[in-house]
Formats: C-alpha cells, sequence, structure tokens
DNA sequence: TCATTTTCGATCATTTTCGATCAGTTATCG
DNA sequence: CGATAACTGATCGAAAATGATCGAAAATGA
C-alpha cells in the first residue's frame, strides 16, 4: 500500500469515527505503528485531521452542539427582526383549535414564540421547533418520524407511509430560500423532500419570507405559485413583485417591524 | 477509553443533571478518581463545564425543563445508581455499527451517557433520549412519529402504518414496571402501546430493570417471558427469581455498582 | 468551636504513547 | 547497471497519561 493510499484510508477512517487509533489505523493499512504516525503528522500538517494524543481526529469535529449546526444558526443571525415580525404574524393567523402544520425552518422557527401562548395541535417535521414547544408551551406537539438530520434541523422519513398523510391541517406553514414567478425555491434536496411531503396535507399554504427571498433563485422548485394562499413578508417587499404575487391570487400580508407600534396587515 | 471519550460521556452526564459527582464520572468513564478531576479541570478550562466542590455543572444551567415532567424527573431519583449501572451494561452489549431501538424509559434513559461515546444508529421514541443524544453524541438518532406525550415522554402514533415497522435492529432495549412469572408488566396503557410497536422489531430483546421491579405486580401484561433474551439488573436480584429467569432461558447479566472494580457478568 | 468526613491537590510508580535514530528495502535517476 | 534518495519498520529513550497514596483544605455536624 501507497502512501497515498494510506492517507486515503487514515481520512476515511478518521471521517467515520471521532477518534481513530494508531492501532485501529496500523490494522487498516497494513502498515507499521511508525509510518501510521508519520502519515498522522504529515496530514495534521496539511490541516487534514487533527494530531490527537492516541491517535487523530476529524477536523470539523461538529462541537456537540448537534441541533443548531451552522446554517440554523447562522441564518438565525440573518434578518432576525423582519423574521420574528413575519413569524408573529403568521401566529396571529392561527385560530384557537385548529391544528397547524409547521414545516422546518429559520423563519418558521421564530413562530415558536408567539405560540406559547396558544393552545393547539402543532404538527411539525422539525426538531428544534417540537423541543422549544414541548419545553416552553402547553401547545400538543405531533413530530413526523424519521431520521434527524442535524444540518437541516428536520425529520425526514425515508419510505411513504409514514403518518404525514394521516395528518390534515387548516393552515401550513412554510419558510422558503428564494421566491419567483416560477414558485417557491429551495437549495437543499433534504428539505425539498421534506417539504414536499407536508405539502398537501392542509388546505391553505402560508409561506413566510422576508423581502430578500424576493431577490433569491435557487435551482429547486418546491412548487408553483398556484399552491400559495398567502405570502408574510416584510415591508422590503416592492410594488411590482407585491403586483405578481396578487395577480397569481395570492393575499400579501406585510409585517411591520414594531417597536412599540401594533402591527399593520395589508391585505 | 481514551480521552475524548471520557470528555463526550462527561459532557453528556453534566448536561443530564445539574450536578454530576466525581463518584458518577468514575462510574460512567471506568477511570479514576485522579483522571477525572484532571478531565474536568480540562473542560472547565475550555469553558465546556463549570467545575464546582463535588463535581462538574453545565455551563448554561437549565432553567426549566418542561418537558422532563413529573414522573421522569421523579422517578430518576429512584435507584439512580442501580440505574446507571444496568444501563452502562447494556451499552456494553451494543456493537459497534449495530443499530439498536432503546424504547423510552428512566432506566433507558441512562443508556445515552455511556451511549456519548460511540456512533451507532439509535431508533428511540422517546423525545428525550433523542434530544439528548442529538446535542451530545454523533451517533444516528431515528425518530418514531406522533404525538409527543408529555407525561410519559414518549412519541406514540395513533396510527400502525409509522416506519416503526421499516426499522430492524440485532438489540431492542426496554424497562419495565414490574416483572414476574407472567411477563413484563407495564402500568400506563399508553407506554404498552408503544412499546407494542417497537417489539418485534428487533431479534433480541434485552430489559433494563433494577431488582426493586421484581416485587413488582402491575395491571397489564406487556409481553410473556419466552419474547426475552436478556435482562440486565443488579445486585439486589435474589437467587430464586434468577433461577426462574434462567429456566425460561433468560440470560441474566447482573451489573455490578463498581466504584473502582470493574464489572462482573453472571451466566 | 472542634471533630469527623469528604474532597482536593501534589507526588510518585506504572503503563502507554511518542519521537528520534538506525538499518533494510524500494524507487528513481543518471 | 549502479548510486543516490526516499520510504519503511524496528528499537529505545523521552514524554505523557494514568492510577494510587497521602497530607491539606473544605464542608459537615455535633
Amino acid at each position: 500500500m501507497h502512501e497515498s493510499d494510506r492517507h486515503r484510508v487514515i481520512l476515511s477512517a478518521v471521517q467515520d469515527r471521532s477518534l481513530a487509533t494508531v492501532a485501529d489505523l496500523c490494522i487498516l493499512t497494513g502498515a507499521s505503528e511508525a509510518t501510521v504516525r508519520r502519515d498522522i503528522n504529515t496530514l495534521d500538517e496539511q490541516k487534514k485531521l487533527r494530531r490527537v494524543r492516541g491517535g487523530a481526529e476529524p477536523l470539523a469535529s461538529i462541537p456537540f452542539n448537534g441541533l443548531a449546526g451552522r446554517p440554523f444558526s447562522y441564518n438565525e443571525t440573518q434578518n432576525i427582526e423582519a423574521k420574528r415580525a413575519i413569524a408573529a404574524a403568521a401566529v396571529e393567523l392561527c385560530e384557537d383549535g385548529e391544528p397547524i402544520i409547521i414545516n422546518g425552518g429559520t423563519t418558521t422557527f421564530q413562530m415558536v414564540h408567539p405560540l406559547a401562548s396558544l393552545q393547539i395541535q402543532v404538527f411539525t417535521n422539525s426538531f428544534p421547533i417540537a423541543d422549544h414547544l414541548l419545553k416552553n408551551s402547553r401547545n400538543t406537539v405531533l413530530l413526523s418520524g424519521g431520521i434527524v438530520y442535524r444540518e437541516q434541523n428536520i425529520i425526514l422519513s425515508p419510505f411513504d407511509n409514514d403518518l404525514t398523510r394521516n395528518f390534515n391541517a387548516k393552515r401550513m406553514f412554510i419558510g422558503a430560500q428564494g421566491i419567483g414567478p416560477l414558485g417557491l425555491m429551495e437549495q437543499d434536496p433534504l428539505l425539498i423532500q421534506a417539504e414536499q411531503k407536508l405539502i398537501g396535507q392542509a388546505e391553505e399554504l402560508i409561506v413566510l419570507v422576508d423581502s430578500s427571498k424576493f431577490a433569491n433563485r435557487s435551482s429547486l422548485i418546491l412548487c408553483p405559485l398556484e399552491k400559495i394562499g398567502t405570502i408574510i413578508t416584510d415591508e422590503g417587499i416592492d410594488d411590482r413583485t407585491a403586483s405578481m404575487l396578487e395577480a397569481a391570487d395570492i393575499t400579501v400580508v406585510v409585517a411591520q417591524e414594531r417597536t412599540t407600534q401594533k402591527e399593520r396587515v395589508v391585505s
């Protein structure tokens, strides 16, 4: 086995486990301890892994905040005020006793705070949303089953027979990466899958997007505009976009970023 | 167990309780007091936890967890040492890469700490177990879908078509309210339902019960003794019960509540 | 306040792991 | 074809981690 082969094997092993011991790597590569140590040193210098006593660790060792992963906490800070206002306006559409569906996302997550004072049935595929509602509200929480994807913070079943199909709600709330004449757009295929499962289980689809999203175009089209009932956004929306949406028979709600002022809803 | 593994386990344990004593952590990690103290010092310097007299505390002291409702946190304090030892012995049965199923319960919850140093697929119907594993380990977490019952801390689908049926594992770990010649017993009908769904999805059923459960008799029979492959319990089990179980072709593992001593397995 | 118990920190012996050196092998290039 | 350079594996002393012991400090209770 050649040096580059060993390096590949070592990197693979290190990625797989959180810690690969020198002895492990000796067995895997068939090389001696001395060689493995040299390889580890080399790879450490190349910043391909981290050398620790006893073996090697992967570099991108996600520091166990497990959830609150990169995109979540990163996006979390973007336009947070707008997102709060939008989420608050969304929750105002919820009527007491009416079940709702919330798709995972950073904007929809902001709904948990105003939701804390309600007591309704919430179906979600978002682990953080479920977590927060369980710990900070009296709402009934229904969770979709499946694998919990840490990066995307959603739960997604690889099968088609999950109980999503058994749940129906009047309204479903959803975020998006971008929105344009072709419809709602998303970047992550996993999110697309998760959202596809939920769309159709609610009478009305309500989209929560801050106005920066109207400029975004992503690669994957989630659904056409026709399926959207209402869009809630912030004051940054321009008239042309608003007209385009209303032409598609979409109710556009502009949530005011109030400081002390009350919110105003524009039809 | 390597340094990084110990650190993971320690951080996991510290997150669980407001204070993890040095003795607790010795049992969990299998290391000496001196080493645990050194680890605590290191983690304290890394701002991963706070070093206090007697052990370690989490940094962001959990203000209140509305989820870990009454019965969960209440039972939590009962026979906690025995439960820890039993759970540790249970995790030792897990082989790397083998998927497992963990049914919700206070005893099975204790498995999360030793599981923190592993990297396997865990299917569970327990929200707290999923939550903890997601935040404190690198394990892949699969969650059953349904309504989250706050009291019982489990997720239960009212339908039969959830993805439970799509998951298979070599071992399934389960707790119980009581155990006797008639089989495993449980009090809560909801728990029965949840457990029934999972039983049969694993090749071997492993029951975690502290010895006080052998005196308990509950109203509802979950499953007969024949279905049980292994029972893990503590030293309090009496010979007659042990004989009875072994006569039913059940492997009985006695987990020693060790302080510094190594664990011993009987039969 | 004083005695007892628990916990902590320092020290030392033991084990494990590491790094440097050296010899043998293989590859490369003139 | 031969010489040099690079790589590999083994050995051995150095360094680090671990566990046990023991006295000091802190907490507890009378």
